[in-house]
DNA sequence: GCGTTGCTTCGGGCGGGACCGAAGCGTCAG
DNA sequence: CTGACGCTTCGGTCCCGCCCGAAGCAACGC
């Protein structure tokens, strides 16, 4: 049993399992992008979790899915969060730094926090893209709007052209897959948001502030 | 989540949590002396898992008892159990101690093992029980067995009549909530089980399997 | 008062494991 | 073939936290 619990006990593996317990499979990088530390340290922790049997793999090309291995493993987790949630009131300390995160951050390749579903809430409203349990679509409109915005959209990929991704902080869908991704690159182009020190937080300029008022509808 | 699971994932913590599963309070020295650590590093180890909610502490003199803090946390460490011996094919040596275990033990307040499951198939195949996803109920039918048994259900609580839960040995359910907590404390007054030397393994009587045959159809 | 017992806090030793940089292997595109 | 990419293995560093010895409190019995 502390086995099994001392695997869920590091940060690390428990953001890998949280991001995996809505039934995902996902591959390693992403893991590692979701966790905060290196793809060779996530390729450890990945490793540990599906030899005890936490985690199963499918193997796709070069890419490596990883996703919980029973309904059980979910069941555990919740009732893990639930003592989380019921047990102690502590307070955290909401930082200046959390705060940044909270407001705009890369997930992987595209744009996390309220930017995030800031953006999939404007693309939505309008019917540009129709999210579905498995990725979404974008419609004819919404492939005229992202011309406009000076996104081209390849289909060349095998990769998903739109998923949507639970986003942590907020607790809605951001966009990832191909859109997201191109989107989050015509933001950086057009110098509407910048990095920080710390790479995953973004700052977002006075011309990004305009910018996403006039193209997508919403201030921040 | 993962301060909690860390908690539980030190072996001489999941050992203590282990020993007051059933529900007993000890003291801080008998939990020590059950996790073969000094008594210093189990004073640092309760108070880590007192202040985390995890456990409540009852001063009484100059004894502290120390008991697992609510239903959630058994429910926890249950299905923790569950994961721990359904994932790794790892040997385990299957000891004779381990056998007893498997017949029949306490969960929490409730019976649990080959006991605990024949005695919810028992009470459901008769229909004296429905059992559903969020608890189930008792009929009339099996209102009336029960104060046959001896068994009289106060409905003045908040924690649900009848749950199931699921058997870490057994893989299926077993009884929980105030029926189950009422039947094995009318059984221990019938002197149908008796605690062995390990608190939680129990031992049937004579008495107890002649009784079970009778009253519940089944033999063990 | 005194000693005993149950439990805690304090300090330092020590090991396990999380983490990253560098390098190696397999897959895919051109 | 060549380069790019996804992922893994290897080596080494460093820190967290488990653990115990010693000492400090508090509650009993006498």
């Amino acid at each position: 049993m502390a086995e099994i619990a001392a695997l869920v006990g590091d940060p690390a593996r428990a953001t890998i399992l949280s991001t995996l317990f809505d039934g995902r499979a996902l591959t390693a990088t992403e893991l590692s992008y979701a966790a905060n530390v290196t793809p060779q340290t996530a390729s450890g922790h990945l490793a540990k979790m599906t030899q005890a049997g936490l985690l199963t793999v499918l193997k796709q090309g070069r890419h490596r899915y990883f996703r919980l291995a029973t309904p059980l493993v979910a069941q555990m987790l919740e009732s893990i969060m639930a003592v989380a949630a019921s047990a102690p009131p502590r307070y955290r300390p909401r930082t200046a730094q959390e705060d940044r995160l909270r407001l705009a951050r890369t997930c992987y390749d595209h744009f996390a926090g309220i930017l995030g579903v800031s953006i999939a809430d404007a693309l939505c409203e309008r019917k540009h893209i129709i999210l579905s349990d498995d990725g979404g679509e974008v419609t004819t409109a919404g492939q005229t709007f992202l011309n406009d915005f000076g996104v081209s959209l390849t289909t060349q990929t095998r990769r998903p052209i739109c998923r949507h991704c639970l986003d942590w902080t907020e607790r809605r869908f951001h966009l990832s897959g191909v859109v997201g991704a191109a989107i989050a690159t015509r933001c950086f182009d057009l110098g509407w948001v910048r990095r920080e020190r710390n790479p995953r937080a973004l700052q977002i300029t006075p011309k990004g502030r305009e910018g996403f008022r006039r193209n997508f509808g919403f201030s921040i």
